[in-house]
This record gives C-alpha cells, sequence and structure tokens, in this order.
DNA sequence: CCGAAAATTGTGAGCGTTCACAATTGCATC
DNA sequence: GATGCAATTGTGAACGCTCACAATTTTCGG
C-alpha cells in the first residue's frame, strides 16, 4: 500500500479511502491512486484488513458427508450465496459424529476467524453437540430439528413425507410400507412420523418398518426381505439411493413395479428419472436450502440476534414407478 | 496474549515461546503459562500470526461443479488429508467456465491468503486458463492432462478406458462402441483415446461415437438411437451416469443386458451396483487423488519448486452388465 | 475580500502476533 | 571469589491495514 502511496504521490490514509470509496476524496486523486494500484497490480491483504476491522469477512462450514447429493449441493448453495454477500467460506468435515470431533471442527474454523458457522450435520448426535458450545459464534444449522437454541433451515421433511404417502394412497393403495433411514438421523424421524401420521389419519395402522443407512446396498437388502411378502402393494422408501437397491432386489426376485409394487423414493437425485422404472420422488431443493442458510446466517451476524427458522416446502414428482392399485 | 502473560507474571514473548513450545523456557515457567491459558482460555489469533509469518496455513480448492460425485468425493479427500497437515481450505466454486471466472477465483482465494491452490475443473477452457496466470502461486490441479506448466495429479483415464474396452474384446466382442463425455473435458478426450488405441491394437476399426453431457439423460438419449442398430453387442460408456440412461433406454427397447449388448461404465459411483443390471465400471479412488494433490501442493509448497505428476491407477469391477459374446 | 464551514489530505496509534536482538540469571570452572 | 558460557527472559520493531483525530486547502455567503 506504501508503495501505491508514493506512486500516487499521497498517503497510505487516502489509499485506503480511495479502496473503500470514501465519498470524500478528489477526482483528480481517485484516478491517480487507481492509476498506480492498477501499475502495481496492488491488492489489499485481507489479512491485515480483518486484523484490525476484526472482521475476516469469512464463514465457515462444518459437515459430514459431502459425498452425498444432498449435502454437497447444499454447499454449493452456501458458497455461491456468500460469494454474492462478499464472504468467502472455509470448510471443516467431521471424521466422525462425536462431540468432541464436532467441536473441535467448529474450534478449528474459529481459530481460523470465522464470522459465523454452518452446520451441515442432520445427526441428532451432532446437533446435541451444538448445543455444548462454549464459545459463542453465530451459527445456523441445515435440517436440525426445531431446536430452540440453534437457528435452523430445513426442509419440511415431514411434509414430504405425507405427500408422497398420500399418493400412494390415492393411487387406491390399501396400505403404505416404509424403509426408513438410519435412526439417528432427524430426517429420518421426521420422514417416519409424516407417513405414520398420515396412515394414521386414513385410519391404516402403519405396517412395521425397516431403518437402512441410506445407502442402495442397505436398501437392496431390506428389500431381498420385504420381496417375500406378497401383501406388499406400495413402499415409501426415505431416500432415492435405497430405493435404487430396493427396485433391484423386486426386479431381482421377478416382481413388477409398478404393477405389483408401487414406490416412491425422496431427494430426486438426477439420476432418480432414470432409475428402471424412473422413479416417482419427493424434491427437495438442497441448494436453495443452502442459500436461504446463508442468508439467515450473514442476518445473525449482520443485524446481532434473532431470525426465524425457514422451512423449504418438498415437492412431489411424479413419474413410472407408482400407478393405480387394482385389486 | 498480553492477559495471558500479566497473568502467568512473564512477556508476551515467553508465551509466544511456550505457545511454539521452543526449547529455551523453563519448565516452571511453562506450566505457569500453560495454566493462564487454560485459565482464561486463551486461543491464539490465527490472522495476526499469519500477518506477521507470511504463512496463513490455509490452502484454496477451485471447482467446478461439486455437486458430482466425483469432485466432490476429491473435495473430501483434500479436506482430510489437508486437516492432517495443519492446513484449512477454502473453496471457490466457477459459476462458468470462462477465463475471467476462474482468474476471478484464483483472485479470491488468493486475495485471502492462501498458500497454495487445488483446481478441480478438468475442462480444457479451464486448463487454458491456469496458463494465463500472472500472480504466482503454487498450484496443482486435478486431471488437467500432462501440461508442462502445471503439475497434475490424474487417474489414469487412458488406462482405464483400454482396460475396460480389453475387458469387453476378450468376452469375445467384435467391436466396442463408445458414449463419450462431452468434448471439452480431458478425460472425455483420453477416454475415447484409451477406447480408439485398444481397437487399433486389436485390429478392429473404432466405430462413430457421440459425444453426451455426463447426464443420464444424455446417455439415455444417445441409447434410444444406438438401440436401432442392431450390430452393437458391446458399448463402452464414458461414466456411470450415461450408463445408467442408457441402461434404461435399451431396456425400453426392449434389448436385454447383458444377453444382447454388454455395457462398462466408468468412476464406479457407489449406485453403480445396484443398477438394473449391476454395472461393470472402472473404478478411479477420487478420494485417493484427492489426498495425492494435497500431498503435491504442500510439497510445492514447503520445499521449494519441483514434484513429479503423479498417476492414480484405475481398476476394473466386473459385475452383471457384460457378459460373453456367443454369435 | 474576510471568516467560517466544507472538502480534502495527512499523522499517530494500534490490531495480535513474531522476529532479531539485548539483558538478565544460573552455574560450573579455575 | 572472579570468569565465562549457557540457559532463560525481556524489549523494540515490524507485518499491512484502519481508526480517530489534526492539519491543510477550498468554497462561498455577505
Amino acid at each position: 500500500m506504501a508503495d501505491v502511496a508514493k506512486l500516487a504521490q499521497v498517503s497510505y490514509q487516502t489509499v485506503s479511502r480511495v479502496l473503500h470509496d470514501s465519498p470524500n476524496v478528489h477526482r483528480d486523486t481517485r484516478d491517480r491512486v487507481l492509476a498506480a494500484i492498477r501499475q502495481l497490480d496492488y491488492r489489499p491483504n485481507l489479512m491485515a484488513q480483518a486484523l484490525v476491522t476484526g472482521h475476516s469477512k469469512t464463514l465457515g462450514v462444518v459437515s459430514f458427508d459431502t459425498t452425498l447429493y444432498g449435502p454437497a449441493s447444499t454447499l454449493l448453495g452456501i458458497e455461491q450465496a456468500a460469494h454474492g454477500a462478499g464472504y468467502s467460506v472455509s470448510i471443516a468435515s467431521l471424521q466422525s459424529l462425536n462431540r468432541p470431533s464436532m467441536l473441535g471442527a467448529i474450534a478449528r474454523l474459529q481459530g481460523q476467524g470465522v464470522e459465523g458457522i454452518i452446520v451441515i450435520a442432520p445427526q441428532k448426535s451432532a446437533v446435541e453437540a451444538l448445543l455444548h458450545l462454549s464459545h459463542r459464534v453465530p451459527l445456523v444449522a441445515v435440517e436440525a430439528g426445531p431446536d430452540e437454541s440453534v437457528p435452523v433451515v430445513a426442509v419440511d421433511q415431514s411434509a414430504g413425507a405425507a405427500s408422497a404417502t398420500r399418493h400412494l394412497l390415492d393411487l387406491g393403495h390399501r396400505n403404505v410400507w416404509h424403509i426408513a433411514g438410519p435412526p439417528d438421523f432427524l430426517e429420518a424421524e421426521l420422514r417416519i412420523s409424516g407417513w405414520k401420521t398420515t396412515l394414521k389419519k386414513a385410519g391404516i395402522q402403519p405396517p412395521p418398518f425397516t431403518h437402512g443407512d441410506w445407502s442402495a446396498r442397505s436398501g437392496y437388502e431390506i428389500g431381498q426381505r420385504l420381496a417375500k411378502n406378497h401383501e406388499i402393494t406400495a413402499v415409501f422408501v426415505a431416500n432415492d439411493q435405497m430405493a435404487l437397491g430396493l427396485l433391484r432386489s423386486l426386479h431381482e426376485a421377478g416382481r413388477e413395479i409398478p404393477k405389483e409394487i408401487s414406490i416412491v423414493g425422496f431427494d430426486d437425485i438426477p439420476e432418480a428419472a432414470y432409475f428402471t422404472p424412473p422413479l416417482t420422488t419427493i424434491r427437495q431443493d438442497f441448494t436453495e436450502a443452502g442459500r436461504r442458510c446463508l442468508r439467515l446466517l450473514v442476518g445473525l451476524i449482520e443485524t446481532g440476534e434473532p431470525s426465524a427458522n425457514v422451512m423449504v416446502a418438498p415437492e412431489l414428482v411424479v413419474r413410472s414407478s407408482t400407478t393405480a392399485f387394482r385389486r
């Protein structure tokens, strides 16, 4: 900066003024400084800036497995929105889901001087760890349930599950079976409850269900068991990958989809439309959720405290894996 | 830090010494300082540290679409390895693939004070933009081809394509068709050349091929055309998503897989084993590639200049989408 | 053409840390 | 008991920037 000042024959302060386009600097001076900046290809040192102002303009994202479509898309949404809002994004991925790991990741980010943190880790154990934070940082969580202490952006899982179930019921199915996500996941729980509630409202006793682990493999294995039960005409699966596995095991068992069994997934991953058969599913707009998260967090940072939790509505996408039940 | 010094009745310098466990500090003093640090829950300000040392211990990752399985896994590998090496990771995603966008992302990261940058953007246009960097930063690219000017970590695409093709040939197929990736992608090009070379070596004239865009949709559309050609008995598809689309269109056209047509994909995404039928494919270890990248970059940063490019070997995974050709 | 307000520019200090020294202490040696 | 050397601790300056204020110049009503 001193070099620029020298070249433009002004003080370093004036350079700083030009950089922040403060109003009280003469046109000529500004032009001279700007020229010097360009000539020297000067770029302000953000670290120094952050040191003195106390604002790093950096956000942290803690996540568990960014390999999955959902978290990856959310991260993308966050990054894009952050860039738009003038923030940069630092990531810290969790190796395991215990409290020390979560606290460690957050501490790491704080040490880096982030101004706020977004947590993408929808496991109950992860959310619980958030309640034991010593240092107060602005923090927003994705899909962390309606907890009082942490602001949250979430897709309305329960509504999504309900509309999946209702869709199947509307098609004439007498009952809807369910393959759930892992018990530790809030989303899994909410989808179970949306499914159960819808069935009960229709006067139907929810059949037993099994927990998968989100993977196609687990859907496949659970499917092998379900395939033996010839009462089943409709299954709501808690995510598209497990639905894929289910599709495969039913196919192997010689059951025709959707003629014999209708299936609804959840997420609408890009591949879902090309499964055999194309999967009816519930679309979640992960990227939008990421953007909302960011807006919430920036609000928290810049205006102070409060902000209402945000709910993103999911949407039923009907394809060929569901059809009317003919007795 | 001053507070800690006061509480421990030493100078700030001594606190700094304890923090960096320099050898020449008395046991008692060290204990006193450590106690003070704990009592005040003091954490050094990394920004200040970075400002004075010039080392931010931060790396940047530029990527185009972290929503895809490959880049997402690579990013995960990078982050984990970075954490292990004491670096943190900042991300910048490209909105589009032109040079200004790439240069902007890099500039943004540099402004943040990153010590090195990893680029995950295997498009030719992206790689080309890297050659026009003004500021010299340690930089490593993933899958950027054997370019002289940028160190690269890559999976041996050509070898992977060759082993896919050879596998099909070994099964007795007289020819192997190909669905390629988008022309702008180096990986797509290398897979084409691996495929062509293998065919030619076997004395076979490579049939015409089509470019898809990696998506299941494009595989589906190309498949609809291929389905009409009854000469085809084997197809090597440049990625698993397009293979999924192909599977679907062939299925719709009533062609049986693998009885009538054998198919090999590329990537081995987690879902590939549960396609109908389970997909024979070439596994790439993206996470490992990410780790290697990081090692390369840290080497570049810490030791100075050189370091050989790294090749990661892909691996053929045989499942049920391929079978011996019976004339 | 004077004085005051406005516009423009410059100066000193400090953000939290490390570096390069300088200063002090302890302890064994002669 | 003086001498020297290692071990330990402290001091000033600097990293690149912004803040608060002071100093200077310009502008303009009367």
